[in-house]
DNA sequence: AGCTTAGCGTCAAACGCTTGATGGTTATGA
DNA sequence: TCATAACCATCAAGCGTTTGACGCTAAGCT
């Protein structure tokens, strides 16, 4: 029976995002940040004020896990509740002045992961990739 | 600031990934399986004979992690544990007629969805998506 | 206005995985 | 031969996440 299932373009898929992000969570040790943390602060930068629930769909995770590590980041001043202007039940998330300096320093750490993949693949072929990987995103959320 | 990581390739990356995990996932679902369960019996059935600790290297998780699978797959019929001949401590994993079966069905699934993401794709396409990948990894590996 | 619906945040329990440590078994080398 | 090292499997504890349920707040509808 065929079942050839290691040549699949899934497989080499699910190949490549484990190795990024084992190398990320590894670069990212040194800091005493992990993969998680850094990808919410970067979130609440890029879209501050919104709501941990909204936040929880873009990560595609559960609303508690997010409070979870809005929790810890809090912890550390990285990160503050602020009430919502209207909703009073609602807390808007935004970066404090030390998680704008953490958020820095890691994403200079995932800037030169994203630059050693970049330059071993080339200007075109990465842009390449990422049209694909876009592509497969787009073909898949509508299946 | 720059700080611009949504454009970023890793981020196409991850994204499609989890878009496609989470597809496999629903679709295995009415099949009472994990795609966990499905990945340990395709390795199983492409490797068959190997130890719990050779397995859980392949899939790049702890040997208990293994276990815990294979625990549950025993259990169902699908996967037995033998006695290794020259270690009597170690467990060859070999696949029985049940799980065969249920990773036929399984597999018919995968493929399915495979073949929806290749097609959306075209052939040629499907090809370099899968070489690049393949590239991503061997640079991530050795970095 | 009053009622229903929808959305957010949180608590509690269950699940899966990792880390660390233990016991058992085979191979290697003095 | 005997001791050391290497490997496998397993147990126990801890952590992060999901699932399910509850209370609370704001908006929409009659």
């Amino acid at each position: 029976m065929g079942l050839g299932a290691l040549d699949r373009v899934t497989w080499a898929l699910r190949r490549a995002e484990l190795a990024v992000q084992t190398l990320k969570e590894q670069r990212l040790r040194p800091l005493g940040m992990a993969a998680a943390h850094y990808t919410l602060l970067m979130s609440v930068h890029s879209e501050p004020g919104l709501a941990g629930a909204e936040l929880a769909r873009r990560l595609n995770v559960t609303p508690q896990a997010v409070a979870s590590l809005v929790a810890r980041l809090e912890g550390r001043g990285q990160l503050e509740r602020r009430e919502h202007p209207r909703h009073r039940h609602v807390q808007e998330l935004h970066l404090t002045d030390a998680g704008r300096e953490a958020l820095r320093a890691a994403d200079q750490v995932i800037a030169d992961v994203e630059r050693h993949i970049t330059e071993g693949l080339g200007p075109d072929q990465s842009a390449q990739l990422r049209t694909l990987l876009d592509q497969v995103s787009k073909t898949v959320r509508n299946a």
